[in-house]
DNA sequence: ATTTGTCTTGGGCGTTCGACCAAATAGTAG
DNA sequence: CTACTATTTGGTCGAACGCCCAAGACAAAT
């Protein structure tokens, strides 16, 4: 076989979608075109076409991809942390990493609002934060907090994106002094690990 | 002066903002297109140039006036619950009346992208989420909750768009189910309800 | 009756889009 | 070498886009 050419069409597949993540949050899921992601991943527009469908399904592969890594290590890293207290606040210092404004935040947000327009993304990345969600809940199962493990999970990864588009509108908003509701919703004592 | 015309003008404007909110939960902001909105409003396609400079013009109007007037209507109805107890399940319940594909919960969702790349939209946008926190705080503080008031309505108003989004992509989830972990941060009994 | 100003119409300009295709290129195998 | 497959190229297609404009329609003012 033509082990070379393959391998070679594995890594013009792996730039078009490195290019379509950059592109989905700088110009949205729908400004997205053929020939901006070719250019960008340095290849010829009909490229496009030859490994992907359509453009559709080249958005949701990036998207997913992206969303998948990001959300289970996020998951991971947060259950590792010794404390509820401590979770909370290595989750709040993590959320001002990200301005509402980047790329990162921005794609995250396009996919939400496209999962409403495409039932294949939509059972993706509904799997994804369901396995989020259960993770958190998890974690907090484990640190005491049985009785309301589920909706506090619920209410965590809500409150993630929530305060991601609430800081697109503010950047002065800086979720670190969230810490305090936090611990109350979570039965934490308001002086846990740090102030 | 041609009173006539320009009342039917106005009927006309007004149509024309109405497709438009209607259109932009429908294929989202980018996609909404001159002819498109024209035809939702029963005009020709060049009216919509006569009233409004662009078609970006014509959204910011359009989706300001939306979300001002849900925005103000919550947050009166969400001030004037006679406990915090009582908000919270008021403002659970009315949640659930958003199931996160509707055309009001994608509007407030394409604005709040649409706001990172118009600045107009995100200084008006800005100033309107703000106006509710602030409301939702001056609310939590008239009841005891001074303390963290602030703190606290900078995470409702995130919740509530963070559980749209989530709602979205999970319909079963009820927003009803998360009044424990909110009474809970906001230093409510748990069952009984007023303080 | 004529003028004035507001509103409405149909059409056209230039651009970009997704999709598709035949030809060209590169690498492997016989 | 030839035969074959995988990949890339440059180009074309019809459709839809935002925006603009000249002309018509119409109620009020003169």
């Amino acid at each position: 076989m033509a082990e070379v050419s393959a391998e070679r069409g594995r890594a013009t597949r792996e730039r078009l979608l490195r290019a379509a993540v950059s592109l989905i949050g700088e110009v949205g899921w729908s400004g997205v075109s053929t020939r901006m992601v070719a250019q960008r991943a340095g290849v010829n527009a009909g490229v496009v076409h030859y490994h992907f469908a359509s453009v559709s399904d080249l958005l949701v592969a990036a998207g997913v991809g992206f969303a998948r890594e990001l959300l289970e290590q996020t998951g991971a890293e947060l259950a590792s942390r010794p404390s509820v207290a401590d979770g909370i606040d290595w989750l709040l210092r993590e959320l001002s990493r990200y301005s509402g404004t980047d790329p990162a935040s921005l794609l995250l947000a396009e996919m939400f609002l496209a999962a409403g327009r495409e039932p294949g993304l939509r059972a993706e990345l509904g799997a994804l934060v369901d396995g989020f969600r259960s993770r958190v809940a998890g974690w907090l199962r484990e640190h005491g907090q049985g009785a309301r493990a589920e909706q506090s999970a619920v209410v965590i990864a809500a409150l993630i994106d929530g305060l991601v588009l609430h800081r697109a509108l503010d950047p002065a908003l800086d979720p670190a002094t969230l810490a305090g509701p936090l611990r109350a919703m979570l039965g934490v004592p308001p002086e846990g690990g740090q102030r």
